[in-house]
DNA sequence: GCTGAATGCAAGTAGTTACTTGCTTTCAAC
DNA sequence: GTTGAAAGCAAGTAACTACTTGCATTCAGC
């Protein structure tokens, strides 16, 4: 791996444990296991540093997909929340951070937003498909429970291990089926009084990125 | 106001707009109108200045109440969620700055948790009640339809100032309604097929809130 | 009018920060 | 074997940080 590349993972790594102005350029190049002078030769100053891993972690961003011709949405959506989650778990401590900076450092929204912006596109078209399909409440409001969706997975994601453990009472392992239930619910996908098994749908990703 | 009260509400507008780090003596002192060797002899150093005002900060929590027996669900949940909204809408800096900085100094959290956690408990009671009175479905999962419903509000109130308009699709004004009908819904207070009427219910407060 | 506590002011300390300069080492390409 | 670019290293700069010291000012209570 090239000096840059290290130099950007490590700066990543620095930033989501002490945010901006505790990301201080010598903990940086301690972390990357290169001089402090390198960083300055190869991206100039620290606040270009941070634009270009900005740039670079917006790369990544491999959101789970939902079935074309739906089904049965229980079983097809509690693996993409736990997924979605999984996925956003990872990022939790540089979210957190940027969350804090962005009036400083408003560049960070557009980073921050395209997952979740995309999730909540790819749900939408989903759910509207189970209402083309009759599985769904077409009366539904589907916009805002798709919102409110997306910011609950968000929220967990981003508070469960930094918040006290009453704020999130379901536990980690039947968290997704709960939500997915909840929101199917609100949608008019789960008719009332319907069994509601608990599906527990936890990945191997999930367990590590709790642990962690 | 004596010169303790001005250094720590001085204090914690520095903060909502810097940060821990970026909320440096002299800024506070400033901000504050006194000289900065005061702000020592009265709180003998940065990091008991801040102790000091997240106490402060603690204290107040005025929750909206919920009714003790509830007749129209709707007519209830929305003024009230309009009340939560713009209540939290008053803290979104601080709650921004403190989240990113919650690994470095976790006793914020409990400051930040009190206000939505009451609230949880409040619409988890009337939740209960309006299952008791036969108005909503007894085999709806409420804690999990509620803990989604203020992570949903703790989203809209902390994001929306911040984050690109489309992470929320419901306009300002619109939105304590649709969340609270989209709630019902969850927890099946609310028929499907039901006709969902837009109340909106925005408050001065809430305009005041926004404005700003 | 005097006293004493609260506050302001000017200056300074020691540590940290981003960033620079000048020089040496490494090492692959020719 | 020589060259040249990339990297390391030691040292330094100027600004800023939390925090201190010593002294002057204000002003309410006696």
């Amino acid at each position: 791996m090239d000096i840059r590349e290290r130099i950007l993972q490590a700066a990543a790594r620095v930033y989501a444990q002490h945010g901006f102005r505790g990301a201080t350029t010598r903990l940086i190049a301690i972390e990357a296991g290169v001089n402090e002078v390198s960083l300055f030769r190869t991206f100039g100053s620290k606040a270009a540093l941070f634009e270009a891993m900005m740039q670079s972690h917006s790369a990544s961003l491999p959101v789970p997909e939902l079935p074309e011709r739906p089904v049965d949405p229980q079983a097809e959506l509690i693996p993409w929340c736990s997924l979605l989650l999984a996925h956003m778990r990872q990022w939790r401590s540089i979210i957190r951070k940027s969350f804090g900076e962005l009036e400083e450092r408003p560049e960070a929204a557009v980073v921050m937003c395209e997952g979740p912006n995309c999730a909540a596109l790819a749900l939408t078209a989903y759910v509207t498909r189970l209402q083309a399909a009759g599985l769904a409440d077409e009366t539904a409001d589907v916009s805002t429970a798709v919102s409110m969706f997306i910011s609950s997975m968000f929220g967990d994601a981003v508070g469960r291990d930094v918040l006290p453990p009453d704020a999130f009472p379901q536990p980690v392992e039947d968290a997704p089926a709960k939500y997915v239930n909840v929101f199917l619910r609100a949608v008019g996908a789960l008719g009332v009084g319907d069994v509601v098994p608990l599906r527990a749908a936890q990945t191997a990703d999930d367990r590590r990125a709790v642990a962690q």
